[in-house]
DNA sequence: TATTGTTATACTCTATAACTATA
DNA sequence: TATAGTTATAGAGTATAACAATA
């Protein structure tokens, strides 16, 4: 059983923290529970209309979506890359995909080692009626936001993912050890 | 393969857009692509060191990181309710831990349909030794999100939440259909 | 009857390795 | 040699349904 939703709050993060994890910061900790949880629910709601009309899973509608953005057939490569995902795993993928017959493999017409995916009138259909469900979604999730706060909200959120771009390209962080008072304070 | 971080921006929506899906707002659209993108980034960096120390799935160690806060053994249900899946997925992610010594099962001393999840010294090891890593990296990712900004970027936040908390107790919102241009445009 | 947990079954996503065909 | 794709194999996470034991 999954149980309802509580009341929403900003998620805290207790007074101990900096205590326990010398050099980290707490106003940081709060930052990343609440953007994590938040990134995760709007994911959860946009993915809801899709399931639920089309039985399909996050990474197949992905797949259409983005066939449908090209605006025609790509190689399955190219399609893995944006995806971030292996070959192999584009295969079974699309296997899931081509028996649903919401695309088809054709093969390229001069580079005889490529597989074009083109959408099928039905997997166009699906992307014809998600996306605007989608959309809808989005807008009114974002009703209550003020107009003026959304570009500030932006830039902050662009900074945080130079700051994680950052991370990738320079070692771990130092960091010291937890000081473990007791548990039930955390 | 895959392909390295590119350069980072603020990801935005063509002009067509509103256009393309009445009723939708731009704005809307590019906070929600910013904000689960973040997110996902967010998570994605916050895995690695579990990963990579402990071989750990996320969800893993995130059982292991709520036995830690609550202080001592909690009933799987408990367990499951914060995770939001169900108890036969909660039983399979015990299996895994229980296989790897990271967690084990002792009857509940009173009600006798309640097994208690206990973490062992080598699954406490892991959460001590992980958690100041995962709390390093996320105070560095925001090294550069200057004091003042954060709590106004919190509030935000929390706005955004309690607008997708809305949306589940309501019906669906309404859309117009999606007015297919050249697919190129989008 | 409701709660807690397990088993059985099935599907998706993912990864790695080995392989074929083509460039 | 490098690129594109598939097959084979394996493992994790998820869901649903049916079930047992207990409260």
């Amino acid at each position: 059983m999954l149980m309802g939703m509580a009341d929403i709050s900003t998620i805290r993060v207790p007074s101990g923290y900096e205590r326990e994890f010398p050099g980290a910061s707490r106003s940081a900790a709060e930052i990343a529970a609440n953007l994590v949880r938040a990134g995760t629910e709007f994911l959860t709601e946009i993915d809801r209309p899709t399931r639920k009309a089309a039985g399909l899973s996050a990474r197949g509608f992905q797949t259409l979506a983005i066939l449908d953005g090209a605006g025609g057939p790509l190689p399955g490569y190219s399609i893995a890359e944006q995806m971030l995902i292996s070959s192999a795993s584009m295969t079974s993928l699309l296997d899931t995909l081509q028996r649903r017959a919401l695309i088809e493999r054709h093969p390229h017409p001069t580079d005889r080692r490529k597989v074009l995916i083109h959408l099928t009138d039905d997997g166009q259909r699906i992307v014809d009626q998600q996306l605007p469900a989608i959309h809808a979604v989005i807008t009114q999730a974002l009703i209550a936001i003020p107009e003026e706060d959304r570009e500030p909200f932006l830039a902050t959120l662009t900074a945080v993912r130079i700051g994680l771009a950052a991370l990738t390209e320079t070692p771990p962080p130092q960091h010291k050890a937890r000081r473990t008072a007791r548990r039930a304070d955390l």
